[in-house]
DNA sequence: ATTTGTATCAAACGAACGTTTGAATTTCAA
DNA sequence: TTGAAATTCAAACGTTCGTTTGATACAAAT
C-alpha cells in the first residue's frame, strides 16, 4: 500500500474504486473476485493488494470514499430544507422521497448506492458503522428535528422516529425491490412511474400523520 | 440423485434442507460452502450432490419445499380474514402486520425467512420465479381485493396495489433491517417493541387511507 | 444366501480463489 | 543523467471451492 492517510487522486486507485462499487453493488462482497474487479479496471491482478492491502480493505474504501460522497449528496436537499425558515410537512417527507427516488444521483447511481445500503442492513459488516455515523443517524435526526419543528401538533420523538422509519422503509423498498414492484404494477421505472411513486409516499406518509385528506 | 419427483422423507436430505436454509439465509448463497453445509447437517460432503444434483438445486429446493411450506402458514391468517363476512380495513392491514411481524413462525424462522426474500429481492435467481408465484402475487391479490371490498369508498386498484406495497415495504423493513431499527430506536425485538411496530404500521398505514383520525 | 439397488464415505479432481513475490518498468527529484 | 522510490506486471503461492469417483455399508427382495 502507497500510504495509510488521505491519497491524492490515483487513476488506477480511482477506477478500482469505480468497478468495484460497481460489481460490490451488483453481486454483493463474495461473489465478486478480485479478478472481476481488476479486469473490470483494466489493471493488473495485483493492483486491489497493493493500493488497498486486501479484498476487505478494498470494500471499506468504497464505502469510506464513493459511498459517502454520494450520500452528502443524498442529504444536501434535506439540509437545505433545514436552513428554510417556513418550512411545511409536505415539503419534508416530498423531500425526502424525491431525495432517494429522483434525487441527486443518476439512475444507475442510485440503484448502486440502495444496493449497497440494502446489503448491509441485512448482513452488516465493517462498513455497516461507516453508513450508519455517515448517513442514517444524520439523516434520521435531521428528519426528526424538521418533522417536530413544522407538524402542526406535537409527536413524541419515538413515535416520529417510526414515523420517519416508515418513510425510509417505503424509499428504499420501491429502490432495491424493483423487480418486485414492476411484477406487481406492470410498470417500469421510468420518470413517469416514478413521479407517481413520490407522490404515492408523500401522500400516504402525509395522511399517515393525519395531515391530508382522503384520496 | 435418488429420483426427480417428490421425496418421502429422508432424513440425511431434510437435515440438508433444514441447515442449508439457515446458512442461505445467514450469509447468502455465495457465502457458504457445501463443506459447511454438510458439516452443519453431519452428513458426508457428497451429500449434497448426491441428493440434490448441485448447489444450486439445493438452494433451489430451499425455495420449493421449506420456504414454500412457510410461506402458505404466514398467509393462512389472510386467506382466513378473506372467508369472513364482515370485515374491516383495520383488520385487513393489522392482520398483514401481525402475520410478518408476529404470526405463525417462531421468531427465528421469521428472520429466516424474511432475509431469504430481501436477497431474492435484490438479486433475483431463479427462486425468484418461485417467490413470485409462490407468495407475493397471492399475497398481493389477496389484500388488494380483500381491501377493494372494505374500504369505505372506492380506490383504483393502481393506487390499491401502491398502497399495499407500502404496506409490505414497511413490514419487510422492519423485519430484515432489525440492525438499523434498533440502532436508531435504541429498542430490541421484544414482544412488547413488536407490538409496538404492529400497532405503528397499521395506525399509519390506516390513516395512510384516510381512514382514522390524528394521533 | 445371494442379488440388487440405495446410501454413505474417504479421497481426489480441476478450477478458481485471495494473496505474495521479485523482477521489470515508470516516475521524478537531485 | 543518475539513482531511488513508486508502480505495474507475469507468475506462482497455498487454500478452498463444487463436483466426481470408486469402494464400502446397508437395505429389502428373490
Amino acid at each position: 500500500m502507497p500510504e495509510e492517510k488521505s491519497h491524492p487522486p490515483d487513476p488506477t486507485r480511482e477506477r478500482l474504486l469505480d468497478e468495484a462499487e460497481k460489481l460490490f453493488a451488483e453481486k454483493g462482497f463474495t461473489a465478486v473476485s478480485v479478478r472481476e474487479i481488476t479486469k473490470a479496471a483494466g489493471s493488473n491482478l495485483a493492483a486491489v493488494n497493493y493500493h488497498f492491502g486486501s479484498k476487505k480493505n478494498l470494500y471499506l474504501a468504497v464505502f469510506r470514499s464513493r459511498w459517502m460522497a454520494r450520500a452528502a449528496r443524498v442529504g444536501q436537499p434535506l439540509r437545505d430544507l433545514a436552513q428554510q425558515d417556513k418550512v411545511t410537512p409536505r415539503q419534508v417527507v416530498h423531500g425526502l422521497a424525491r431525495a432517494f427516488l429522483r434525487g441527486p444521483l443518476t439512475p444507475e447511481e442510485r440503484v448502486l448506492h440502495t444496493k449497497l445500503i440494502a446489503r448491509e442492513m441485512e448482513n452488516p459488516t465493517e462498513a455497516f458503522e461507516v453508513l450508519a455515523e455517515g448517513q442514517l443517524k444524520p439523516a434520521m435526526e435531521q428528519s426528526v428535528r424538521l418533522l417536530q419543528r413544522t407538524l402542526p401538533y406535537a409527536l413524541g420523538e419515538e413515535r416520529l422516529k417510526l414515523v420517519v422509519l416508515s418513510i425510509f422503509a417505503q424509499v428504499l423498498y420501491f429502490n432495491f425491490a424493483r423487480p418486485v414492484v414492476s411484477l406487481v404494477t406492470g410498470r417500469g421505472y421510468d420518470p413517469a412511474f416514478v413521479e407517481e411513486l413520490i407522490t404515492h409516499i408523500t401522500d400516504f406518509t402525509l395522511r399517515g400523520l393525519g395531515l391530508e385528506e382522503t384520496a
